[in-house]
DNA sequence: ATTAGCACTCTCCAGCTGAGAGTGCTAATT
DNA sequence: AATTAGCACTCTCAGCTGGAGAGTGCTAAT
């Protein structure tokens, strides 16, 4: 990366977010006039194609102004950029917003997603999962209408798994009231492998059965980790996804489940709390414009996720950074049950 | 509507599943060569204006052939069309994938929409709810690390409700414990109202906050109806779609949220397991391509919902119509744990 | 080092044209 | 009386053209 002249990274600057803002190339003319460099478009013209061999801009064709290459768009990020901070009317709403909903992280991780979607219109994802390895807290058996006995199992995390078994001799409630504690009793505490360690030594079919069951319903889901996404509709109102071609590979990319690889790749290597973008994550795909991910992890008591927008290259990086690191750390500032504050709804 | 003569109703039924095979305006010229009338495309031309007449078929534009309108779909669907049977070979392939998966309702009614979403290209869409009231079967009060206390509600149509509470003098497990098998006496059998009259005798702020809270949980969400939408991106490259217009349209269209209340208003007349067919529901939109729905509601032991396929007016109604009354027969058929099968996995 | 000037390139749009497809009508045919 | 051949007419669509406009690169002047 080279270092470049003060003017010539003013210039890069503006160009890079003049052509965010508008989604056009932007031309020497239009820079000159609109700046207070106060140098001719000659002069910018010059500078564009010492900064075009620096592999920063290219044209898409020879007259027509210039677009930032990928590499333009980090040099930006990086070095140029002038974040766009976040203002109180805005933290206000959010927080209000936030504080309407019961306290549940059920509830409030979609509406942050939402939140988040509409304010840099683009797409927002939320990914959490529980950072401590999952404990079985309590196992509990209940009747449905003697068919079949529902299994619910609560997790250290504060999860809950349930599943629908068939037993065949069938229990009323006060035998299945008996078993559970039973299994509570021996279970409690244990992770998945060691619950099937402790299966070993049971001898009576329908207890081993019971056992197994647990340990499935810990392991099928690994730790449960879910996400939610929001915003797709917005996002794809931007000008490069104006043919339906686009459109569509827009959306084959734009899944949930696709989505939660591909962030958890980003944010994998760090440890600790942080932000980062990732521009054209390598233009694997064939496609004309990539897409660039801003995500940042936040951490609560029990439970860890990332808060990501997800779009195009050409994405309002100043204005977009500042609110994801800043719903980042609204979210690690809340408790477990909510936006800090008790329970009383 | 008006009674055609064979002649005419056949030339109907051609150009209609012509249209929707090929979604091109269908030609007289077409239609005689294709089919075995055996008369020549003029006299073909003199029944397309007699259909045109009853309302049945329009042009675009002067030339450019034939395409059929709301009511033109409408007889066709009614009168004329000859279904597509399911054929032994996708009964295999689809039972098969069904019996795949593990034996939950959670599990295989997204399965069941991603099935039929593929299988006839369209939006699928599966809502389910319980079908009686609901009553408290079990509470349950779990200590998480002393911070705060998980509440958990079975109810007794399987369903399993949390929610996190945050109790200022911190209890232990047996405390809690002692609680909730007080609550159980108390409340276990009532539905929400039931709940909230019974709280009146309770004395204990504690108990009366619990209860609260029990009642609130079961009441907020009505009874649990949730719905699984699949075929978005299939659906979408359907011709109708190819600009970026009305392909925003479509999608909001399509949310899940919108389409719940579309379809549940559809079949809500309809107590019984029946199938029907809406086509241009009222052209409410100005969009020029309406929407067509069909759907097919189901019944379990303690479950009722509705299998639908959601797409364009010019569905392939004849292949549609028998999947889904297939899919829904195929959910009546099973029991509340899974494809007619114990639970063994 | 900067800038004015200018030729050049490329896109974009509007308008035109011809081909093709399909119709409606009329007159002939069965 | 029903059907059909024939034909003029209408409309779309794809391709072409030409001119306007925008922007550049280069050169020469400042």
């Amino acid at each position: 990366m080279p270092t470049l002249t003060e003017r010539r990274a003013e210039i890069l600057a503006l160009a890079v977010s003049e052509y965010i803002r508008t989604a056009e190339p932007v031309s020497s003319k239009l820079l000159a006039d609109r700046s207070e460099l106060g140098v001719s478009p000659a002069t910018v013209r010059n500078e564009f194609a010492l900064l075009e061999n620096n592999g920063l801009l290219t044209h898409p064709y020879t007259s027509g102004g210039r677009v930032p290459t990928e590499l333009g768009y980090r040099t930006y990020v990086e070095q140029l950029m002038l974040e766009e901070p976040v203002i109180d009317t805005e933290r206000i709403t959010v927080e209000h917003q936030l504080h309407q909903v019961a306290a549940s992280l059920e509830e409030w991780l979609p509406l942050t997603t939402s939140i988040l979607a509409s304010w840099v219109g683009n797409v927002a994802v939320v990914l959490h999962r529980p950072i401590v390895s999952q404990k079985l807290l309590q196992a509990q058996l209940v009747d449905l209408n003697g068919e079949s006995v529902l299994m619910v199992c609560v997790l250290d995390d504060g999860t809950v798994r349930k599943r629908t078994l068939s037993i065949m001799p069938s229990l009323d409630q006060v035998a299945l009231n008996s078993h559970a504690s039973w299994l509570n009793e021996l279970l409690a505490g244990s992770d998945a492998t060691k619950i099937l360690e402790l299966a070993q030594g049971v001898t009576d079919p329908l207890r081993v059965e019971f056992v197994r069951h647990i340990a499935t319903l810990m392991r099928e889901h690994g730790p449960e980790s879910s996400g939610f996404i929001d915003g797709l509709e917005v996002a794809l109102q931007q000008p490069e996804f104006n043919d339906q071609e686009s459109m569509l590979e827009a959306m084959g990319y734009l899944s949930l489940h696709r989505l939660e690889n591909v962030i958890n790749g980003v944010m994998g290597k760090s440890a600790s709390t942080s932000t980062r973008i990732v521009i054209g994550p390598g233009n694997s795909s064939n496609n004309k414009n990539g897409w660039s991910i801003v995500a940042s992890s936040f951490e609560m008591p029990a439970e860890a996720g990332v808060i990501a927008v997800v779009g195009p290259t050409r994405m309002a990086y100043a204005h977009v950074l500042p609110r994801v690191r800043y719903l980042a750390d609204l979210m690690s500032s809340f408790n477990q049950v909510g936006p800090s504050r008790s329970v009383e709804d």
